[in-house]
RNA sequence: GCUCCGUUCGUCUAGUGGCCUAGGACGCUGGCCUCUCACGCCGGAAACACGGGUUCGAAUCCCGUACGGAGUACCA
């Protein structure tokens, strides 16, 4: 048997980190049984599901190259994949399950299933089977008020058992779970029906979701059961609960947590490599004394039976220094291929770059590379390279500290020091610093170049001075040192 | 309320009856390196929710309690 896994968001919102999480693993699942993974838009309810959300949920995909081997934009023999595509298919289904004993018609208004429940004081909540065994008599009376029935599902009686991929065997009595809707008093179908519809339809084999939808489970299997028996379906598809990612305050990650949104992580320099691992931390470890690795590595060595079930809370400070060290193994070459959008839309580098500039930024990269958690902190490292001298401003607060009139002296030796100096390098500029700042003038090396420093880079803190300064160039550094000093 | 799920350092976790005076990571913290900031390196504080069993032996198995979470729609 293949193993075919979906992933199924529906359109509401912004996707969240939940969203990359149950995407990560039902992907890693199926790469690793070399299996298909489906992509599934559930954009049933037509109040609540927008076309822009839908962009953004391929988007994010996207981003986080989580590749789909069916789905929406790529196609596949199970298509469509947007659920909103499939109305009829669901129409011919829900006749066909109408028809027979599973379902039943229910006339029932939600007033009146409250009004029932509290009179009898009964602690189960939802529907209490009032249609269930509705006399033609009963039924015609409805039909004279002009009611429109619900299809309702009928949960067999005694108890239900699986065992959940992540939790073991779970159980639930089912006199605790009632009959459920399977559509709208208007006919259009509801996710109770459609969501097991299509994983039937599309011959999904595990199911790997939420904790949230724990509770839904035990009327899913029901459903897939009928539809085995119906001929609609090969089987009943084995379920697999994943732990909930909270946020501050022991709360599942809502939508109104500005730290749940994905896109909140891209924009603020994030690599999807990083974020991935991290999200992969939350509920499962590669091994006992590591929590770095590749998507590969991943797939290499994941097994659904390790994921941890307990919430797990999401800590933004790990997942930076996560994030950092994917930064560090992508290499120069691929890091400045990453980062030159970003220094583009932080207006350091223009579009196209200039050859001049994509030289200098491939010479500073070795100094910035290690000192980055993010992508987005490269502009605030680099500008001063690119900058136009015109507009080379220093840090107020950094200049007000270090260039006092100690502090002007001090610039002004370094460009005296420097400014004959017959080879323009690191090492030069250094030497030549070094005798006379530290030497001759008896400056502790901390005290004698932090001036310098904010002279050249315009800040207190820097990529390294001597470093910088070779890159910048002799006329450039003697223009900021003279600048500085006077 | 009811149902289900869960409970190892502040946080994420390793641990599947003896290897545990409980390991790693982030964070915190002391130090080293050092032209700043980082990186790197060395060290420290910090946890088996509680109570009963089972067993020669329990963080690991069972039961109960407490606590936490989720679900409880003609939302998904």
């Amino acid at each position: 048997m293949t193993v075919r896994v979906r992933f199924c968001p529906s359109p509401t919102g912004s996707p969240h980190v939940g969203f990359a999480r149950t995407a990560l693993y039902n992907w890693v699942f199926a790469r690793q049984h070399r299996g298909t993974f489906v992509f599934r838009i559930e954009d049933t309810d037509k109040a609540r599901s927008t076309e822009e959300s839908y962009e953004a949920m391929v988007g994010a995909m996207r981003w986080l190259g989580l590749d789909w081997d069916e789905g929406p934009e790529v196609g596949g023999a199970h298509g469509p994949y947007r659920q909103s595509e499939r109305t009829e298919l669901y129409l011919d289904v829900l006749a066909q399950l109408r028809e027979s004993s599973f379902t039943y018609d229910c006339f029932c208004t939600t007033e009146e299933v409250d009004a029932r429940r509290k009179a009898s004081g009964s602690k189960v909540q939802g529907y209490d089977g009032f249609c269930r065994e509705l006399s033609a008599e009963q039924r015609a009376a409805f039909e004279a008020e002009e009611r429109r029935p619900i299809v309702r599902f009928r949960m067999p009686d005694g108890s239900l058992t699986w065992q959940d991929l992540v939790r073991g065997e779970v159980t639930f009595e089912t006199r605790f779970v009632p009959d459920f809707a399977l559509c709208r008093a208007n006919g259009d179908p509801l996710y109770t029906l459609v969501n097991p519809v299509d994983d039937a339809l599309m011959g999904i084999t595990h199911v790997l979701r939420g904790e949230d939808l724990l509770s839904s489970t035990p009327r899913q299997i029901p459903l897939h059961q009928a539809l085995v028996e119906l001929g609609i379906s090969a089987r009943v598809p084995e379920f697999g609960h994943l732990p909930l990612i909270m946020g501050e305050g022991n709360k599942k990650l809502s939508k109104r947590d500005p730290q749940a949104h994905l896109f909140m992580y891209r924009d603020s320099g994030f690599l999807p490599e990083g974020l991935l691992n991290y999200l992969a931390l939350l509920g499962w470890a590669i091994a006992a004394d590591r929590d770095v690795f590749t998507l590969a590595e991943m797939v290499e060595a994941f097994d659904i039976k390790d994921v941890n079930p307990n919430p797990a809370r999401f800590d933004l400070k790990k997942a930076e220094a996560i994030n950092a060290d994917h930064l560090r193994m992508l290499g120069l070459d691929e890091l400045t291929h990453r980062l030159v959008p970003v220094l583009q839309g932080a207006g350091v580098l223009g579009d196209p770059v200039h050859d001049a500039d994509a030289q200098l930024l491939e010479q500073a990269m070795p100094l910035v590379a290690e000192r980055m958690n993010k992508l987005t902190e490269a502009p605030a490292m680099l500008d001063f390279l690119f900058v136009e001298e015109a507009d080379f401003a220093l840090d107020e607060a950094d200049a007000a500290k270090l260039l006092d009139d100690a502090g002007r002296d001090v610039v002004s030796a370094a460009r005296e020091a420097v400014e004959a100096l017959e080879s323009w390098s690191t090492d030069a500029i250094q030497a030549a610093l070094q005798t006379k700042l530290v030497e001759e003038m008896g400056i502790k090396p901390r005290l004698a170049y932090g001036p310098v420093r904010v002279a050249i880079t315009g800040r207190r803190i820097s990529p390294p001075l001597f470093e910088s300064m070779e890159l910048l160039g002799r006329e450039r550094s003697l223009g900021r040192l003279a600048a500085a000093s006077s």
